[in-house]
DNA sequence: CAAACACTTGCACGTTTGTTCAAATGTATG
DNA sequence: CATACATTTGAACAAACGTGCAAGTGTTTG
């Protein structure tokens, strides 16, 4: 085993170098880390993740997605906002109305994103 | 459009029933939405995000995880210990040291549940 | 043009969560 | 058996976050 000769303190002690190294070439690029940490993020709470999957099939006005979750409107709009910002989920508006549904290509573009990393 | 005539607050109030009913039952299986939550948040968050990533590549210990990524290795440690109870990462223990790498049934699992959802 | 309505936004609150430090556990080693 | 070391764990703290209320915007309609 190799070990570095300094580390007085129980850190940057390094058992394996090399494995290191690759790891570090794994999370290097920090800007696609970040951006899939993001749209992991989104979809890890649970009202979120319920509007996405809820308009995977159709498209929703704020106040029918509010009741198909059985949420407050004020709370969906909330978070719609955040999917909106991160342009997973894209809107059109009819009089006093706002339709939401997904917007498919980022969520592709996600999607393969991931996969990159993960079938490397 | 079909209206509710009570709702005196500005709350269930369906537009579109049939869409709401149908919206219903994308997120009926209450457990399989919240598992598939959970497993989103903990890839939602950096540092676990960047342990699974690096472990994708290579089994490797605490000591190692925590300076492939710049990270205390009681932090690690924490965070290890999330991933390991939602069996996305196993370990092996090797006299002091503990081995973590990906758990790739668990994983392909929860791919598959995703993919479930997503592609219908 | 006033009232109703769909939606958004700012604020405040309580909760959850990630991090760090310090102490504890368990294992090798001299 | 004491020391060194890898890792885990508990406690404490600050920061981030989700929610609901109330007020605001913009649009329709009588």
């Amino acid at each position: 085993m190799k070990k570095e000769t300094n580390a007085p303190v129980c850190e940057v002690e390094i058992v394996d170098g090399k494995k290191v190294e690759k790891a570090k070439e794994k999370i290097a690029d920090t800007d696609q880390v970040l951006e899939m940490a993001d749209i992991f993020k989104l979809l890890g709470e649970l009202t979120r993740l319920k509007i996405v999957l809820v308009l995977l099939n159709s498209e929703l006005c704020v106040c029918d997605l509010a009741a198909a979750m059985d949420a407050n409107v004020s709370t969906v709009s909330h978070q719609l906002r955040l999917l909106r910002n991160a342009k997973l989920v894209k809107y059109r508006k009819e009089g006093k109305m706002v339709f939401y549904s997904i917007d498919d290509n980022h969520i592709n573009d996600a999607i393969k994103k991931i996969k990159e990393h993960t079938e490397e």
